[in-house]
RNA sequence: GGCGCGAUAGCAAAGCGGUUAUGCCACGGAUUGCAAAUCCGUUGAGGCCGGUUCGACUCCGGCUCGCGCCUCCA
């Protein structure tokens, strides 16, 4: 089975295949961390990481890198602000980037680089485009030249005539043409700075990911993914950067661009700057990270996601469904499994990371599993744990799903407090009391305790 | 102005030139002391106008509406 991926370059699916099939390159721009991370910057991570499962399952050696910013005007401005430390900043929202991500049921990527453990390999770089003419220093900063570049503009297609007929941007005084962009600008000595050969600085913003995919992964990558917003003109100018800083300049940078479409309210893009965003820490109170993944993965991930209250509350009854399909079933992922069904949803998945088709398949097992006992549905559930585990969901325990309580909600009954009702109300019924019996779930009904009677016994599940 | 994306049932969202997507919701039935869960079933679709075709939600053209990038942004 081949794996089908949309190239942003070409605008088509290709079928992927490695430079090197014995090792795989995925680079993934990260966050920088001046706050917490809102679930539009959730989207990419959790579309990343649903291909570097599926690229785990296709070939031996995966190498996924994403970075981290930590050196950013935001951050200086945030740490300014709060009067600490810009790394003490930094680390505390990396920190919670990790949880947050964590709680989404992400894997962890094979690298993560700082920026700021890697500003020899940018400096580095910047020098190799000053050497290879496509840069030069004017008033402490460097600037990378635009024109200089004959395959500038090949990812966003677009051209530079019209980029300097639509500029809204004052053009700095210093630049040779208006579209060349900054590779290193000075800092004051209120600011982080590095030493380097145009004196004490700090580095553009674009700079970062192409110096580190050429450090940590090589000349040439696979896979860059990022979302749409990236496309221009953070992705343009790492090409720039990424196949200008080489001798010959004619190296491929990425061989596949992908790019996730955006999370929209009320059908407007979700961003910091229109302030009409959800924090992922936020959501987490009110619901389970599985949820927030789930949802996220209804949509293809090029189309984009109207978020809102109902997406998710489905998403959890969805969920519901699944997980009702899975009592009493052990958690473990049984890799040796095999099923028809299991070929289809991976076919859907190579389809370029057709999620939406995936989850239908997650259902149809579950519908089948619901229909059957004994032996065949133990297999049947180890089937969906499966699938499940391709997409990064379906990994708790059941029971513990249903049970699951929002942070939000501190003062609703224990777990103790509704066994102790429940076995209050089997007592009841042995004594045929179902008025009391009755009393009793609606008591729980009305603090969003529903009660199942099964010949197992009573269970019970938080709405 | 340049470049690009989208329009599917109450909601969300896919595939597909002719045959049930799927999930949520709603309704009917089975089941249940009552419920819940589950199963069975039902309703309901493809912005508008043309074209191609034996046949179009699916291909082509036009229109309308919505959105995005061109500035920090996933």
């Amino acid at each position: 089975m081949t794996l089908y991926l949309h190239n942003t370059l070409t605008q088509q699916k290709e079928p992927f295949a490695p430079l090197d099939p014995n090792r795989v390159t995925m680079y993934v721009c990260g966050p920088t961390v001046y706050n917490f991370v809102h679930i539009g910057n959730a989207r990419p991570v959790v579309v990343f990481d649903t291909l570097f499962r599926l690229l785990n399952r296709h070939f031996p050696n995966v190498i996924y890198a994403r970075n981290i910013t930590d050196i950013d005007d935001k951050i200086n401005n945030a740490a300014k602000e709060n009067g600490e430390p810009i790394r003490v900043l930094a680390e505390r929202y990396a920190d919670a980037y990790h949880q947050d991500m964590g709680q989404l049921n992400n894997l962890q990527p094979t690298l993560e680089p700082y920026a700021t453990d890697n500003i020899d390999a940018m400096i580095e770089q910047i020098q190799a485009l000053i050497k290879n003419g496509h840069a030069y220093e004017a008033e402490g900063h460097v600037l990378f030249q635009v024109s200089t570049d004959k395959q500038y503009g090949k990812l966003s297609k677009r051209n530079m005539d019209d980029m300097i007929a639509g500029a809204r941007v004052e053009v700095a005084p210093y630049k040779k043409e208006p579209a060349d962009f900054v590779l290193w600008k000075p800092s004051s000595d209120d600011l982080p700075g590095w030493d380097s050969p145009w004196g004490r600085g700090r580095p553009g913003w674009h700079i970062e990911c192409s110096a580190m995919i050429n450090k940590h992964l090589g000349k040439t990558i696979d896979i860059h993914g990022g979302g749409m917003d990236l496309i221009f003109p953070h992705h343009e100018n790492e090409i720039a950067q990424g196949t200008c800083c080489h001798e010959h300049g004619n190296e491929q940078f990425v061989r596949y661009w992908l790019h996730n479409g955006y999370l929209n309210i009320d059908g407007k893009k979700m961003s910091k700057s229109l302030g009409n965003f959800r924090t992922v820490r936020d959501l987490l109170q009110e619901w389970p990270g599985e949820v927030i993944r789930y949802a996220l993965l209804t949509a293809h991930y090029r189309k984009p996601l109207d978020f809102s209250g109902d997406l998710l509350s489905s998403a959890k009854s969805a969920l519901d469904r699944l997980y009702g399909a899975l009592r009493e079933s052990a958690v473990t992922v049984d890799s040796g499994v095999q099923h028809p069904q299991l070929d289809e949803l991976e076919g859907y998945l190579l389809d370029d990371l057709n999620t939406p088709q995936a989850l239908s398949v997650l259902h149809a097992l579950a519908g089948e599993i619901n229909k059957t006992t004994g032996a065949e549905k133990a297999k049947l559930q180890s089937i969906l744990r499966k699938a499940g585990s391709f997409i990064g969901l379906l990994n708790q325990d059941a029971e513990a799903w249903f049970k699951w309580a929002p942070a939000s909600s501190s003062g609703g009954l224990s777990d103790d407090a509704i066994e102790q009702l429940i076995q209050e109300r089997i007592d009841a019924k042995k004594a045929k009391n179902f008025v009391r019996a009755d009393a009793i779930r609606k008591e729980l009904k009305d603090q969003g305790i529903v009660l199942e009677d099964s010949k197992e016994g009573t269970r019970w599940t938080r709405e």
